[in-house]
DNA sequence: CATAATTTTTAGATATGTCTAAAAATTAAT
DNA sequence: ATTAATTTTTAGACATATCTAAAAATTATG
């Protein structure tokens, strides 16, 4: 039986995999979940011993077949609660995530079965990421973030890749949703900040906000 | 902050002082969580400390005004999923209950709110057993267990008191449900057990169904 | 390439929640 | 009202998941 944190471990390495690829250290999944390098290193034995990761001394790690398989699981359970509380209970975009966090971890195949037809198969979250299938295919689109767009370009926000209330507030402060047209007017040089055009309206927003954004070319 | 366990200590505690009524003994405690006594004894000095319990050693205990007010709180949650997962994800009602005791864990008021209105306030579960208000109050109706019904008296079944799936399938395969009309036609005094017309069609039952049974009389 | 800086691991503690075995208190029975 | 039975508590252990401090290994630097 895999325990809670075990979960969170797990999910913790997925996370930093899909971000940068290559093996994981202690030192990032440390920084990840918030404990010491010491627990996460404790923990790194438990999860090697239930064979769900590839690790060797000092020379960081990769999921297991297995472990890939249940991270990716909690990733679509994270996902699917959090259509359920905007798509369902109309919660806004930026008060879900601490409540799928917990909710990710309820154990019920037959749960999410129903759950995710309950929801109509649903491909993408409210943030417009990829919510696993069953059997652990991540849909992809062509999208890319807005910082790496050419200038002048138009195109549509069809995800954001950050989970972070304060961040989906100023989004929605800006009406940067998902579906916003949007159009690449100016980059400065200097700090990569951007001029871009929402819905005719002409916004300035940072590298790093933009950095978040996944825009599909039109 | 209270742990999980606690939560599943004050609910057990609940459980009991409102099947049987006054203190609360160790030993019952123990048996309705499945722990040794010496545990359940470790246990409810924390839950002492948090002032969750009034309790003297040797004399059993009874939930303070908070530990009762958290209690029923955990009834709410347990039985506002149990709604769900009967009334939208159509699951049947013997399914239910090991999936709504992880879900009743699940903290965040706003959540319970939501899913409260969601389901259109539902005072009853798919149990027919009280939702408990916000507020924390017990909805009541006029009921008694089938089994100190008169003979001859007819009634409907507006709810069972025991969450278990095998009593549950059972039910079903007498095609026993919420709102069946019943008539008692016979006790056999030798075992309390009874003879009913469920639907016009009868039907032998023991004594230990029947208690389980919630008949209001028409 | 030797040393400094960083990363990772080990060692030893702590808190939670559990256990068994034994002691203490209460309740029941003769 | 003693003794026997039962219940409850204490004592001592163990597993999980965490920590800090220190040691070991790796990587970076002059």
């Amino acid at each position: 039986m895999i325990t809670l944190t075990e979960e969170n471990y797990l999910k913790a390495i997925l996370s930093i995999s899909l971000n940068e690829g290559g093996k994981v250290s202690t030192n990032a999944i440390s920084k990840e979940i918030g404990t010491s390098a010491a627990s996460v290193s404790d923990m790194i034995k438990k999860l090697q011993e239930k064979n769900l990761i590839n690790y060797q001394k000092y020379q960081g790690l990769e999921l297991s077949k297995e472990g890939k398989k249940k991270a990716i699981n909690i990733l679509r359970k994270h996902r699917l609660w959090e259509t359920f509380l905007v798509n369902n209970l109309k919660f806004n975009w930026g008060e879900v995530h601490e409540l799928a966090e917990q909710l990710e971890h309820i154990k019920s195949p037959e749960l999410f079965d129903r759950l995710d037809s309950y929801l109509g198969f649903p491909k993408f979250d409210p943030h417009g990421e990829p919510i696993p299938s069953k059997k652990g295919i991540i849909p992809s689109r062509n999208t890319i973030p807005l910082n790496k767009l050419k200038l002048k370009t138009k195109g549509i926000v069809l995800g954001v890749t950050l989970d972070d209330k304060s961040f989906l507030d100023y989004l929605t402060q800006l009406k940067i949703s998902i579906g916003t047209n949007i159009e690449l007017l100016e980059r400065i040089s200097f700090d990569k900040s951007l001029s871009i055009k929402i819905e005719e309206k002409i916004q300035h927003i940072s590298n790093e906000v933009s950095k978040h954004l996944l825009i599909k070319v039109i």
